[in-house]
DNA sequence: CTACTCACG
DNA sequence: ACGTACGTGAGTAGA
């Protein structure tokens, strides 16, 4: 007969583990009911290895029966201080019994008891008769109750990978028995768990002393042999506790279970319950995997299909529809069309031939005045509908941008995935429907036609629940007069492109060529060996193994060889420079040189960006296919690849101007503090007049270059919400050295000091930060128990709304520039925003009035209590504009 | 697909 | 005693 095999699964652990395995993407493991699924989904997929890994002949899932067990009652404290479980998981727990029903898995609790009690008792009685055990779990503890004939496999980062621990695996890892494990916790205590030991002993402490006494009760007997030490004092003072925390960390093998190894047989699971089960929860891998599909969503939709000849009817549409233009690829420059949705939730007209746009009943109505159109990323539809000719006035709601100034995480590009983020769940995913990466493609027509249809209902319903919660909280004019505007800005931006200069790319890309190959030799002759300088892993073992420089840092995988640590090699050897500067210029050559040669349109000889408006988490943008935010500047060779970058057309300049300063004139400003104000109202360089009061000196002629340096690095670290320990990093100091900086600092500063901490309080309070305009973003770990998430939280709390607000008056800034071009019937173009600068191309008649023009639209964007600056130049390429 | 490195504000 | 600056995108290596 086959042996009999257990499995024990610790059912909290588990579930506690897949929920926070999914956290991140908690908000797409969601049913149409609005119900989390994200730990019922990886307790899933644990499951499934599991069972195909050990085929268990007996199988049993032990939960915790409530908060007050035996422990609580030994010790009040016990597991004290535990947040308490997210709604988000407490609501998946009774669906989870339903997964374990389907796979024909009991569960089990034992009130008074833990599930920990529950396996240890039964995995003993299952030992005695014979059984293999395995325990499958999310906490180290109970590796407690691995033997000869028991293997506590404990689950890695995710869920579905485990490690398995066997009394040796234990012995190799921990350095003591199994049976030991109980005396470090008696010793050490547990944070988690909450409960004490011995004062200042440790793991590592407690692990010494096991090794030498074995158990805690030995070295209890032992306890006059040791040496008088702080330690002895405090082992002989916390008796006690030791014992009592032993006790607590001990599995109990006989708790009172009522339920047999008779009772839990495993016999397979019950595939009609589990589909059902997974219609429900909409988890349609698993159903492929059981060759079924997802029930649809289930709403029918009533739609009509438009062609040439019934096309007359949209004149009946009520002054505000709803649009939306397909594009599969995510480059809506170059992307293909694949249909269009047009109408009211009542009215909807659907049509995958691109060729009805043209005509003049659809133009007419999107390019009305009179006619406001909602719709999903407005941009992309603006550029999209360009392409084919086609203007569009008077957009309404675009429920992206919406979505997004509520919450900054809710800025999914797939319509359906961000409906589902506000509950309406009518409506499947794109990446459901069109697939992903390589899979991606158009489906059969009716499949596309109604999905379309379905997404008039999600803009309709949802722009107008937004728009509520826009009001509500007070963010109306930063939609209506920032966000939804600058959309149109960027899109005409986008499409103008710039002009680039590929013979000058083609020039230096042969110049860098040969560069390389020689600083490449020369590598090689100093390493002794051809490797691949690009690897940092072959690179490490160059330098450190085999040339034997010093380690100076490590990361998780090996030696770093970062830039920093290049630096500190200098001298070291001649092959440290070699490095750097071959890295420089493959950087150059391959990122930029390269890159761009790969997106210049052969139409025009230009390259159009793309902006990403609801990205980032501060406000600003960012800039993708290419990144036109991070050309080269700080370094000669690298600035260089600016030359490519020319105006369109000949006899034009290329026009840049930048806000001197913002982020610190914003802080000047919602600080109130008054002698940073007084510094910018003076028109004091900000730096130095920082270093006269940080370093205490007379005037500014004790400002040196390096005191000047160090006080900028001090406003910097104000900025980004500072620490000694950054500072110290950034400028070479000691850390007590730059300790006392900072607390000068804020001395000298008060108002600043004041900001930072209400700033922390109020994203204490109300669970939020905001900008000048009212652009929020929610800091969640503000509240963690994690030292490390909640510092981050508190330094985003105070540079969000400085970064965040310089982001909003540049927006308002671009905004009122593109409408000065208009009304002046100017040819000059807006091209870029470099964050807290705007590139321009610039025709020669219009020089003389731009250059006035575009710093007074900057510097009264937006009025602060401080001067803003902006400092304008130009020149014939983007390099010369300097 | 992740880690590392490095370009920008 | 923790382990650190804020916000981004892209190329390459190596699993």
């Amino acid at each position: 007969m086959e042996k009999d095999k257990l499995l024990l699964i610790d059912g909290n652990s588990i579930a506690f583990r897949s929920f926070f395995a999914l956290h991140n993407s908690l908000s797409k493991f969601t049913n149409k009911d609005g119900l989390h699924t994200n730990a019922i989904y990886g307790f899933n997929k644990m499951l499934d290895n599991i069972l195909a890994q050990y085929q268990p002949t007996a199988a049993l899932v032990a939960f915790d029966a409530g908060k007050t067990t035996f422990r609580t009652k030994m010790f009040d404290n016990y597991k004290g201080g535990r947040s308490k479980t997210p709604p988000e998981l407490s609501e998946q727990m009774p669906y989870l019994r339903e997964l374990l029903t389907g796979y024909g898995i009991k569960s089990y609790e034992l009130p008074d008891y833990e599930a920990d009690d529950i396996i240890g008792t039964l995995s003993k009685e299952a030992e005695e008769q014979g059984y293999s055990v395995t325990i499958v779990t999310g906490d180290r503890d109970l590796t407690q109750l691995s033997s000869d004939k028991t293997t506590v496999a404990v689950t890695k980062k995710g869920v579905s990978e485990v490690e398995e621990y066997t009394p040796s695996y234990v012995e190799e890892k921990l350095g003591v028995t199994p049976q030991q494990i109980i005396d470090i916790k008696g010793l050490a205590g547990d944070t988690s768990d909450n409960y004490p030991g011995v004062t200042k002993i440790g793991e590592k402490t407690a692990i010494k002393l096991l090794k030498e006494y074995g158990s805690v009760e030995t070295l209890y007997e032992h306890i006059d042999e040791l040496k008088k030490s702080k330690m002895k004092e405090h082992l002989i003072e916390d008796r006690e506790q030791a014992f009592m925390s032993k006790k607590l960390a001990t599995i109990k093998r006989d708790a009172p279970v009522k339920i047999s190894l008779q009772d839990i047989n495993y016999e397979g699971k019950n595939e009609d319950f589990l589909i059902n089960f997974y219609q429900k929860m909409n988890f349609k891998s698993f159903l492929s995997q059981m060759n079924q599909t997802a029930a649809d969503v289930d709403e029918e939709i009533k739609f009509n299909i438009l062609d040439e000849q019934n096309i007359e009817q949209l004149k009946n549409l009520p002054d505000e529809i709803c649009f939306y233009l397909e594009m599969l690829d995510k480059n809506y420059h170059l992307s293909d069309f694949c249909g269009f949705v047009i109408g009211t939730p009542e009215n909807i007209w659907v049509s995958d031939d691109i060729e009805l746009l043209n005509n003049a009943v659809i133009k007419n109505l999107l390019g009305s005045s009179t006619t406001k159109v909602n719709l999903f990323d407005g941009k992309r539809t603006y550029v999209g509908l360009h392409r084919l000719g086609i203007e569009l006035d008077n957009i309404n709601f675009d429920i992206l941008l919406q979505s997004y100034l509520l919450d900054t995480n809710d800025n999914s590009n797939d319509l359906g995935q961000l409906a589902h983020e506000h509950n309406y769940n009518q409506i499947d995913t794109d990446a459901e429907v069109y697939g992903t990466g390589a899979k991606r493609a158009v489906p059969e027509t009716t499949i596309l036609l109604k999905h379309l249809a379905r997404k008039v209902k999600a803009i309709q319903v949802l722009g107008e629940q937004l728009q509520a919660e826009l009001v509500d909280n007070k963010q109306e004019k930063l939609y209506w007069e920032i966000e939804l505007p600058l959309s149109i800005v960027l899109a005409k931006m986008e499409i103008s492109g710039i002009k680039v200069n590929s013979d000058r790319l083609h020039q230096m890309q042969s110049e860098f060529t040969e560069r390389l190959a020689e600083i490449e030799t020369d590598i090689y002759r100093e390493a002794g060996e051809e490797f691949n300088i690009n690897s940092p892993k072959q690179l490490g073992e160059v330098l450190f193994e085999k040339m034997k420089l010093p380690v100076i840092k490590k990361t998780k995988t090996g030696y770093s060889t970062a830039v920093d640590v290049l630096e500190k090699l200098q001298g070291e050897s001649p092959i440290i420079d070699n490095i750097l500067n071959y890295r420089t210029i493959s950087k150059i050559k391959s990122t930029y040189v390269e890159g761009l040669l790969k997106v210049i349109h052969s139409n025009d000889q230009k390259i159009h960006t793309t902006y990403l408006q609801t990205l980032t988490q501060t406000g600003r943008l960012s800039s993708i296919e290419p990144n036109l935010q991070n050309i080269p500047i700080r370094i000669e060779e690298g600035k260089k690849i600016r030359q490519a970058f020319i105006p369109s057309h000949k006899g034009w300049h290329i026009l840049s101007s930048d806000y001197s300063q913002i982020e610190l004139r914003v802080l000047a400003h919602i600080t109130g503090d008054k002698h940073l104000q007084e510094a910018f109202k003076n028109g004091e360089d900000i730096h130095s007049s920082t270093a006269i009061r940080i370093f205490g000196l007379k005037d500014a002629s004790e400002v040196t270059p390096n005191i000047r340096r160090q006080a900028k690095a001090v406003n910097f670290g104000i900025v980004y919400g500072i620490s000694d320990y950054g500072l110290s990093q950034n400028i070479g100091i000691s850390r007590k050295d730059a300790k006392k900086f900072i607390e000068t600092y804020f001395k000298e500063f008060p108002g600043v000091k004041k900001y930072i901490d209400s700033s922390v309080e109020l994203a204490k309070e109300q669970g939020y930060v905001e900008t000048i305009s009212h652009r929020r973003r929610y800091l969640p770990d503000i509240h963690s128990s994690s030292f490390n998430l909640r510092s981050f939280a508190e330094r985003t709390a105070m540079n969000t709304p400085i970064q965040g607000s310089a982001a909003d008056i540049i927006k308002i800034a671009m905004i009122n520039m593109e409408k000065e071009l208009e009304t002046r019937n100017l040819k000059t173009r807006m091209l870029l925003q470099v964050h807290d600068e705007l590139i321009f191309e610039v025709p020669d008649e219009e020089m003389a009035e731009i250059k006035k023009l575009v710093p007074s639209v900057m510097d009264s964007a937006i009025k602060l209590d401080v001067p803003l600056k902006v400092e304008t130049s130009w020149g014939n390429t983007w390099y010369d504009a300097k």
